[in-house]
DNA sequence: ATTTTAAATGCAAATGATTTGCATTTGCAT
DNA sequence: ATGCAAATGCAAATCATTTGCATTTAAAAT
């Protein structure tokens, strides 16, 4: 997370999804990278480790992360969610590609879904709540894994 | 909520829908059965203020509320979900019907969807997840209302 | 390049939802 | 009726998140 070393892509994405009204500081830009690297949606908590897990560098405070998630958030750069099995909040970049998990109440794994219904969703919605602007989704199915049923059953 | 005044059709729901190896007390019939004539998911703050509202009765504690509310999701009964735009969980009984909502970040008012995507995605989940037993699910649209889209565009 | 100023940061303390330890009470099986 | 594990009430603890305030900083204005 040295912000000296940027990733050609990495470069590219901030110029293009940074708004104009979100001023440029160093743990901003910072944040945004380990959002950027990451494959899953993470916790604040998360998002802080990762920050400060590299010791050369001067630590950012927990406020500063907060803050600026709900900052990115108001300026439509990340997605907040909060899953049923977790008591906190997770964070993820907004990207054209998402994708939904079926989450074991048991053991807490997420597993991939393959389809997204965004789209007949927001058809109807069109005549359904007229004016209504759509920014986002989230879906959640939940259940047991075929591993804690197992287990569960005896 | 003095549960010696049975709705009918409540006698008949708490009959068949209870399951075997939960205690039945006192506070846990009153709070299913704030449960059961709710018409949205409810917070525990709001069901421990119902259960609390009738000064005639006997106090219940909050710790109550939450360790019952544990419980019955752990038997099936309710469902437990997090929006994004509110602090605190909701729970609800588990019902044939149920809706989504489409929640406006500004103000959190809910609107109603009228799809439930649901029996489309479980198909799905049978080839791309064997094994997986869905039990729930929760889908949350969220953006802005017609009514915020006005007031926060001056 | 330097000054200016509103916004961002760091820290610690506050908040608010939820959980937990423990002594007491209560379903319900025997 | 009796006994015991489970449920309750209360207060204190926990955990995520927010906030007040003094200090620093990005970036606009000079």
């Amino acid at each position: 997370m040295t912000h000296k070393i940027h990733s050609h892509s990495f470069d590219e994405t901030i110029e293009k999804n940074w708004p104009e009204g979100v001023k440029k500081t160093r743990q901003r830009i910072d944040i945004y990278k380990v959002l950027y690297l990451a494959d899953e949606p993470l916790s604040a908590a998360e998002i802080y480790s990762a920050l400060n897990e590299n010791a050369s560098k001067e630590m950012y405070a927990f406020s500063t992360v907060y803050r600026n998630l709900l900052a990115f958030e108001k300026a439509g750069m990340i997605e907040k969610s909060v899953l049923t099995t977790e008591d906190n909040a997770v964070y993820e970049l907004k990207k054209q590609t998402h994708r939904h998990y079926a989450v074991c109440l048991n053991c807490h794994e997420k597993f991939t879904i393959a389809t997204c219904p965004l789209h007949e969703i927001s058809k109807d919605l069109e005549t359904t709540l007229p004016g209504f602007e759509v920014t986002g989704h989230h879906l959640e199915i939940y259940g047991y894994c075929s591993k804690c049923k197992k287990t569960m059953a005896q």
